[in-house]
DNA sequence: CCTACCGATCGGTAGG
DNA sequence: CCTACCGATCGGTAGG
């Protein structure tokens, strides 16, 4: 399990764009981090930017390979909402900073790590917005306006990391059911 | 309604803060928005932090002041849930740009200003959560953990403003209406 | 991986 | 409200 140089940046940096933003951190605090001089950051990785693009697209594509695979599995709508909901969890108590800049950070991208970190965005929202649509047809959900369930459920989930981060003592499996409870059961007696 | 340099300093800022982030955005870049030199700003304001705080604290105080009608409204814990729902939509579609500051750039704030949005903020969820625990105690509610529900309930209010800026044509009764479907009365049929 | 350094830009002040 | 300017800091490069 030995990490290269450049893990290590790539895990530094997210930590610190999380705890101060992106603009506020600058490279000479992630060098200091790290352990080495500003200029010498430049042997791993080419730019700042490089650096944001990186870890928002790989955990863009956790998120895309999840769809993917919850997709394809032979279950009714309902119970694909669990599993996503499920994915959030399990993708952000494992790797809670990179998370933070998903949800927070992303907007200071440029150029084409921008275009297509928002297009795989946009996907994801489609395909989990279509999985609510079949639910709703087969009367397994509630008639309620599908973009304002989408938009409840993937607000609570992109939020998760920063309320993971100050409670403890849940298991995975407790969280699980909760935010099921409360997302989909509703509060209503 | 004539407005003063400074409250349009205040709203132009607010916009800016929005679009680039507090960080990203330069007392030039204000002050070209505002149409004169970055210097001339502070005869109006005194620092950029100062401006920050302004937008923040007085938003802040919007939501202490609803929270205090709400809480002395002789109406059951759901019924208040619903008007707390409300009043972030109305807020939030009359006071986009300050919102969305509320929701991601607060963690900019610094020394005492960051100090007094703190404890607003923790007594504000702290009243909310309260609200809540009544309406499980009597039944009114499902024996959800409150943290959770709480938690779903501000997640998805505090993304609002930005689910609302991207759809059109809903008036607010509809949008206190659907949201208040989906998170209280919840998915499953 | 470091020293030395670049041009650009930052928030803010002096003085009028 | 402007011109002129301050010291500090920014992301990044040259050269070893």
């Amino acid at each position: 399990m030995k990490k290269t140089k450049r893990e290590i940046i790539l895990k530094t940096a997210a930590s610190l764009f999380r705890s101060k933003g992106y603009s506020a951190t600058s490279m000479r605090d992630l060098a200091k981090a790290v352990g080495m001089e500003a200029a010498s950051l430049y042997n791993h990785i080419k730019s700042k930017q490089e650096i944001l693009a990186a870890l928002l697209l790989d955990a863009a594509n956790s998120f895309m390979d999840g769809m993917e695979r919850i997709e394809n599995e032979d279950i009714k709508p309902l119970e694909k909402i669990e599993r996503l909901i499920s994915l959030h969890i399990r993708i952000a108590v494992k790797n809670t900073d990179a998370i933070s800049l998903l949800t927070q950070e992303w907007r200071h991208l440029e150029g084409e790590a921008y275009t297509e970190f928002n297009s795989k965005r946009k996907d994801y929202e489609k395909r989990f917005k279509n999985i609510l649509i079949r639910g709703i047809e087969s009367e397994e959900i509630k008639n309620v306006n599908p973009d304002v369930a989408l938009f409840s459920i993937l607000s609570t989930m992109r939020w998760f990391y920063a309320w993971y981060s100050k409670k403890d003592g849940f298991s995975i499996g407790e969280l699980e059911q909760q935010f099921s409870d409360v997302l989909i059961v509703g509060l209503k007696n």
